[in-house]
DNA sequence: TCCCGCATCTTACATTGTAAGCCACGACAC
DNA sequence: GTGTCGTGGCTTACAATGTAAGATGCGGGA
């Protein structure tokens, strides 16, 4: 999708003669950093989705050319490896001193959490590996949890991933409403489905945050319980 | 990612002089047709991956030019739109003689079944909405194991989002190894992970079939009993 | 004053989706 | 036969993308 029907842009005529304007009101852009570039990257993927997100829109936003980015980072996937780990970074972990179960209902709300305050990213997001140095830790926490709990490493090993899929499938679902992504060109009108496909229909009743909350935990539960915890 | 250090390509030359070429031994291609191209793009997505999935490239192992494809689908995302119908209409449905139990066991068995066969395009599947025609009748088909099994329509909706979170997960999953999508830049190596996370380590022991399959079954179960299923 | 290196910009290119229009060929009317 | 036309494909063109390669300006040390 690269064309959009959009406006010639006028070719910006960079006002270099910034010298000759005694007037030094300091106009003078904040300087570019990896830490802007990366403030300013998650925010723009916010405003125009992950699709939209590109390093000339992103040069606009920063006040410089696209490619003053390449300064800071070598390439844009390296834009998107320093965002995951970022948000990653920026999860805060459970109390320690909380029970494994807790701790992990702690990693489950912040995992959906961030799946709400940040829609546009955290499809992407979910979908990468967390194979960095940051994520692995992240993980090893995680699984830290069952080992506290008694489990033998085997059975760790698995309920890590039985929950993790669950956490995962949740707030896949929860940030972008019933379901995420694109959607089709040419959906069943919803008169279309109340009327063949009552109980599809009758799905959407419950997506509101409550039934959001309860019914997470409804799985939640079941499955902890499963693993001896709680 | 548009620059791959390509060579440039011949410009063709096109051979419309065809007629002149006595010999009509008929290399004249297949036909283009709907059938085809969706047929083809599966196959082209499968084998360079979803992003390299362009027109072009399709176009070229249809043996036709980019834009002879638009006069059988008005957009890229039509083509894609009708890949997941293809895909979905692909799926078995489990024989409704059986349990809502066991109904639901198959419609879950399908969809792993699917990221595993189709690696590539799975994950962008199960991010699309399955809100075409095709993919609301199958929602409803296992909505329906849900009241088949006497639950209300409360109960049902939350069990159909519930047992569809983990699904999902699981299947995202198994669909390309202990985690799915792009890769960190710079993975923590395997020494170091086992150096100093060795629990992390330890999971990727269980990553075979064998035990994504007792691993799935575990909180597959867990989750249908809760909802009085089995 | 000269020079150097860092940060930023310029230019250029391959690749993408796709709008707009062209053109060949077979089917039909006469 | 000779129009005429629609169908199915092709050509060209353009905006947008990531990014390689190199130019350019500025500030600071010699």
């Amino acid at each position: 999708m690269a064309n959009k029907t959009t406006i010639r842009q006028k070719p910006t005529i960079t006002t270099r003669t910034r010298t000759g304007d005694s007037n030094d009101a300091r106009p003078r852009r904040t300087a570019l950093s990896r830490d802007r570039i990366e403030v300013e990257s998650l925010a723009l993927i916010e405003e125009v989705g992950i699709d939209e997100f590109s390093t000339r829109k992103l040069g606009q936003r920063l006040g410089c050319e696209a490619m003053s980015i390449y300064h800071y980072f070598p390439s844009k996937a390296h834009i998107m490896d320093a965002l995951a780990d970022r948000l990653l970074a920026a999860m805060p972990t459970p109390d320690p001193g909380l029970s494994p179960a807790m701790r992990l209902r702690g990693f489950a709300q912040n995992w959906r959490t961030l799946a709400v305050e940040r829609p546009r990213i955290f499809p992407w997001l979910s979908l990468h590996r967390r194979n960095s140095e940051i994520g692995t830790r992240m993980d090893d926490e995680i699984v830290a949890c069952f080992y506290d709990a008694g489990l033998s490493p085997e059975r760790a090993s698995l309920g890590f991933r039985v929950l993790g899929y669950y956490v995962q499938g949740a707030a896949l679902d929860e940030g972008s409403g019933y379901a995420n992504g694109t959607s089709s060109l040419r959906p069943l009108p919803a008169a279309e489905v109340a009327a063949h496909f009552p109980r599809v229909a009758t799905i959407a009743r419950y997506s509101d945050q409550a039934h959001f909350d309860t019914m997470f935990e409804l799985g939640f539960t079941a499955l902890l319980r499963e693993f001896g915890l709680e």
